[in-house]
DNA sequence: TTACAATTTGTTGCATGCAAGAAATGCTAG
DNA sequence: CTAGCATTTCTTGCATGCAACAAATTGTAA
């Protein structure tokens, strides 16, 4: 399964301190809401440390971008702005854009066999209306593209990105939308037939339309007025 | 001219402690080498303040992917290997490439007016035989272009990987090659014109390809420059 | 009640002490 | 001289105390 952070990925030269880990998964999967105050002192008594680790955990937090450190006041769970979102599902295109023309570059991985794997779990829970299965496996879909890319600093700006994205509570939302649960499951085949033919070019392309209808379904029910153009 | 940092841009919640952009110049600039032992102490007494603060930005440094941080033994300036430098350029086409594609959507805008002027400097450097100062306006540019992107995650991205490529020493190297330098010249030209067309598609088509050759060629240099190391 | 100043409370920023561990050094035996 | 072990040295990791500052609270006067 997952490791302690939500969405980090394996290698990393320091083993990852857990606090950081368990704070972080802590303001992305939602247990700390934005505006909530993450008090050192508090902090420290919770996790049995003393204010040193809890408070370097906070500042790597706040380069992330997941809490704001207001100077001698305290340190608070910020909430992405609608700009803020706009823009890292820019990011997010791009990134993913980039991995699927990689992954396409290498050929035959497994990687690729996971993601056909994947689709085909997907297959059986479309058909039986299971969202939150589904859910679980665009996750995935997303993740092992990207890590099939074989390409650690794009993992590393990656995981950055979706963590701040706090990406499970957004795209949750987005996929009860109509049509889209469906529609997603065939651009995913898309995607991999696109990869399976060892066209860079195609996969890419292909894979941001994916990125970008996704973007506008979750920046949709992020914000329910916000018309945005797009590419084409 | 410069911030106190060497890629960072203007905007930053905490004010940049001084402290942080200091350690960061020393390392991309090459104050320090690759290799150095950055002891908390000894930075400590240099920059007159307690260990806390130093090992704080270390820490940060280190999150950048600057400095590696071996637990008891010391921390020490972090040398790319070839491979990120491969994977770094790989991402950096990609984030020019959507810089471009965003610029060109945004149509004429001030920076766009900056990149027009930059050719033409950088056209009587050429002219001049100035590699030095042409060195300088190329990195204006690229940095320009992202800037123009108005886009600020992608700036923040953008930064932290500019800032571990330690961009100046190898691009300097980089422009030394034969032909190069006039060949870079035009083809920010055509950058420029794809954008003033207002053609996203091409305008991060021949980006991408700008950056693709540059970066065999900055590969190229970095690589010499790693066999003039081993020979001892 | 309202305005406003003094005080109290809460938080981070920084300095410092000490312990844990890694690596270098010296020492001893053969 | 070499190998192996003890010791010393150097470094980070963490705990804690105190100062600086912001914000909330309280007290007071009109």
């Amino acid at each position: 399964m997952q490791e302690s952070s939500s969405v980090e990925s394996k290698t990393r030269s320091t083993p990852e301190t857990p606090l950081l880990g368990r704070l972080r998964q802590m303001i992305v999967t939602g247990v700390v809401q934005p505006g909530d105050l993450l008090a050192e002192t508090a902090l420290a008594q919770d996790f049995e440390v003393s204010r040193t680790p809890i408070r370097e955990a906070l500042k790597q937090l706040e380069r992330e971008g997941l809490v704001e450190v207001r100077s001698r006041v305290g340190t608070f769970v910020r909430k992405p702005t609608q700009r803020e979102i706009h823009e890292m599902f820019s990011l997010k295109e791009a990134f993913e854009g980039l991995a699927a023309g990689l992954l396409a570059r290498r050929g035959a991985v497994p990687e690729l066999e996971q993601l056909k794997e994947n689709v085909a779990r997907s297959q059986r829970a479309v058909e039986r209306g299971d969202a939150e299965l589904y859910s679980q496996l665009v996750h995935e879909f997303h993740s092992t593209l990207v890590a099939g890319a074989d390409n650690r600093k794009l993992t590393e700006h990656y995981d950055l990105l979706m963590n701040q994205l706090a990406y499970h509570r957004i795209v949750s939302q987005t996929l009860s939308l109509p049509g889209r649960l469906q529609n997603s499951k065939d651009e995913h085949q898309a995607i991999i037939d696109a990869i399976s033919s060892k066209d860079p070019l195609a996969a890419e392309l292909v894979m941001r339309r994916h990125v970008a209808a996704s973007s506008q379904s979750a920046a949709l029910a992020a914000m329910k007025e916000e018309d945005e153009e797009q590419p084409g």
